[in-house]
DNA sequence: CTGAAAGCGCTTACAG
DNA sequence: CTGAAAGCGCTTACAG
């Protein structure tokens, strides 16, 4: 069954069928409904392929999470879905580990699958390097680039992310403001939101007037079993009372070790999350948090990609602040 | 850039240039060494609508998932993902919560992108009454369908699952076997995986001389803090001594709310999980699981995908088992 | 308001 | 081993 087929039963030619499909161009209202009972008696519905070919556009948009079992990126997958096919848009998901190589060639099959646009979850993708970054730019020389958490100012990629900086600053401020001397800052990788949360963690500790060095920055191997051991052995060798974490995740494993541990939380060590995930509620005493908003970056970054592919204007950065949420992993 | 720019550059005709893209047919050495030369000189992939329209395929297949914030369903999703892209399919994801008409919508917003199979994770699917599957059979009329941890008998429909039936038996005797007298079902649904777990749990009860009836299957309205009030609510109102829950994210719910309400797990509750996810491991103390073995399941699930899409036999039902995990949430 | 026709960029028998 | 040609099923100026 095709246009062809509809366009013989209904008595049009097939340029009025496609015309009533697409709600385009003018045709009478008689003609509309007639060609409209043919199609849906033979719920007809257009070859997409056909379709994509004629417009160059199969309204897919390919979305990149470097580890879709990440509890944050299966969020933001979860929303940017949700606002994509409000759209009509369609997602095409590849997640792509953390090697370099790995991430260029998704891009490279995303592209090859003609997607309407790209769209980059975390962090992870921003790299230090600038070459690193060279497959991304040479996306965005085909198609629109949307980065979240993550920023790289070149035409075509538009950044939307937390105000991270702001953001570590305050849960740390917390910690610091009920006493904490020695704040360590934990993570399991080196990415562009982790160095901006890092930038927030120092600016605090420098108005608390604490000394501190790069020896405060815990770079930790990821992973359940590693990450409980390298915390334990953080929680004998120094003399931590607050471990300021990346994510609710990390910051659960602290205190699970911190109880094993014998360490009493808050009282003997503050901890701090990220995300303001199940994870920082489930802890147990519940963990405070950082809520950034991920609904709404989402959907910002979903307003700007369809702004963007109708022509329209989207500022290249958005940057948009998060809120503290306190709970009883620091002290009142 | 497009199949006759090739082909004027290497001077040989666009069939030919397309027999060295597809590795098809017979082409000479040395034409396919400067056509290839050609292609990468100028980096062209080619169109893949119009590769589409030929083919009627685009190498892409479906994912739905009721939501992909389930740790679980995100597990699922990943490595089917992995598998996928080994053999060159890209995946198309949804997130079709759930509601009966927004799962057919998806299926039908799936098939008009034509993709080459659909798979539905999870039993979310799976209906009791057969009439609302219509649509899930009307699919698999176009593409053949593949089932996770669901089961429909229909000719193209594929079923791949771990036998929840006899996880649940022995987790429920677990419990038992270490002196449970009153235990209790926790859902938050009531799906095809829930029924064949609540079928193990009633028959590992009645092996054990205890007295159950439909009671005990109690049906929780999700979310954190609704679910937190009603296992309060159990907890004070019954004698229950055992929580065998359906995944591990209930379970650790209980198992706040049993700290909450000063009852000593396992000693006072003892507490199952399923699906042995972080959940599990984080609670304290750790939460008893069963491992379904994801990875096994969707490495199956791609496996036959593969062969039925190259037109081989694969079985409509797949039935594998799963081991328990022993944690500290019941007695040892 | 409607239709004939060109064009989108491939693949694949078929003939040589 | 290679090429000419048909076909895949749409959209969209253009003419009327």
């Amino acid at each position: 069954m095709n246009i062809y087929d509809i366009s013989k039963q209904s008595g049009v030619s097939i340029a009025t069928v496609s015309r009533v499909i697409n709600n385009s161009g003018y045709v009478a209202e008689k003609t509309r409904k007639k060609v409209m009972e043919v199609i849906e008696k033979n719920s007809y519905s257009p070859n997409a392929f056909a379709r994509g070919m004629s417009t160059s556009s199969m309204k897919t948009v390919g979305i990149l999470t470097t580890n879709i079992r990440d509890l944050y990126q299966a969020q933001c997958v979860y929303y940017l879905e949700q606002d994509l096919k409000k759209h009509g848009y369609t997602a095409m998901l590849c997640c792509t580990g953390d090697e370099q190589a790995a991430k260029k060639e998704h891009v490279e099959l995303l592209a090859s699958r003609s997607v309407d646009a790209l769209i980059f979850i975390g962090s992870h993708f921003v790299e230090k390097s600038e070459k690193d970054n060279g497959y991304i730019y040479a996306a965005s020389n085909h198609i629109p680039v949307f980065l979240l958490n993550g920023c790289l100012s070149h035409s075509n990629i538009y950044s939307i992310l937390c105000d991270d900086e702001k953001g570590c600053y305050e849960l740390t401020k917390c910690a610091l403001d009920h006493g904490a001397k020695s704040p360590y800052f934990l993570a399991t990788r080196d990415t562009f939101s982790v160095q901006r949360k890092w930038k927030g963690f120092k600016k605090s500790c420098k108005e608390h007037d604490i000394e501190i060095d790069d020896s405060r920055f815990r770079l930790l191997e990821d992973g359940f079993e590693q990450l409980g051991s390298q915390v334990f052995s953080i929680l004998q060798d120094t003399d931590i009372d607050a471990a300021i974490c990346v994510d609710d995740e990390i910051a659960s494993i602290v205190e699970k070790v911190a109880d094993y541990c014998k360490r009493k939380v808050p009282r003997d060590l503050q901890i701090t999350g990220y995300n303001d995930s199940i994870f920082a509620k489930l802890a147990h005493p519940a963990i405070s948090s950082f809520d950034n908003r991920t609904a709404y970056m989402c959907s910002q970054a979903i307003y700007g990609l369809v702004q963007v592919l109708e022509g329209k204007e989207f500022p290249e950065e958005t940057m948009y602040t998060g809120k503290v949420v306190l709970r009883h992993s620091t002290n009142d």
